[in-house]
DNA sequence: GTCAGTGCAAACGGTTTGCATGTTT
DNA sequence: AAACATGCAAACCGTTTGCACTGAC
């Protein structure tokens, strides 16, 4: 199995053979990627480092997000309205938010096969399976409109 | 069929209906909307609502806006990164989104049946097709890449 | 005449950027 | 020592809001 440490090793050695350097500031943000159960936003990610490691500025964690996005490590994915949210790379699979409590699902890839097949057949369009979230509600909340 | 005229005053008579006033920018916006062809942003809308009658303010167009999508004569979608675009109700339909040249695509329903079917009965959860967009790469950006 | 609707300007939240300073290599 | 990364503060963009005024009813 892959452990927590070790992912976060692998992601400092990418970095390392990126030629990039490895800070403070970088070392707090990919702990907090690893540790995440869930996805964050970039403000949530500064606020953890920032408990690590104190003074990691937001900026720094924008910077540090795109260059580890850059390198394929991290992607982000859009919410409806509010705040991208950031993860390590893992698995291809979907976003879903409920558009009343906000509260995310990810999909399994293969759920979106026969959409993709169809729009790569129709229109020629690649679809990606990962960068924005599909929206609607969740079975608590039309449990509670009912 | 139906005239653009007539989707037009559709518009206005339901805002009548609802005790909403009848205002020159609110008869500039939803001739915007009608005539629009494709999807157009809020500022897109104000710019033409200003061609139409000129001092159109933004923040007005934000308000009709609002005041149109409460009465489900408007809906509106997050396209990737950028502003969120509006258009008038019409068929059921999902968005896909170039992520390179943004370029924009509408699905029919049906090819999200399937995804539909698979949250509802693995989650429970009801998917809005339209509200957020897919994103991935087109045709021609793919073509331009090999 | 009343009140909803407007324009303006200021505030807002998320994100990006310029610059002087600090740190990794 | 040199290059790169950081923190700060200011800028930015899309959107929202407070307010005094205007215009639809």
């Amino acid at each position: 199995m892959t452990t927590n440490a070790s992912r976060g090793d692998e992601v400092l050695d990418s970095l390392r053979r990126h030629a990039k350097r490895i800070t403070e500031p970088k070392r707090a943000v990919v702990q907090v990627l690893v540790d995440a159960r869930d996805h964050l936003t970039a403000d949530e990610i500064t606020q953890r480092a920032q408990l690590l490691r104190g003074d990691v500025s937001p900026s720094t964690v924008y910077r540090i997000l795109e260059e580890l996005e850059d390198l394929a490590l991290v992607v982000h994915s859009h919410m409806g309205h509010a705040a991208a949210v950031y993860h390590l790379t893992g698995q291809n699979h979907g976003h879903v938010t409920c558009a009343s409590c906000h509260v995310t699902f990810e999909v399994p890839s293969d759920a979106f096969n026969r959409l993709a097949n169809e729009l790569m057949s129709s229109l020629g369009f690649e679809l990606d399976r990962h960068h924005v979230a599909l929206s609607g509600i969740c079975a608590a909340c039309r449990a509670e409109i009912d």
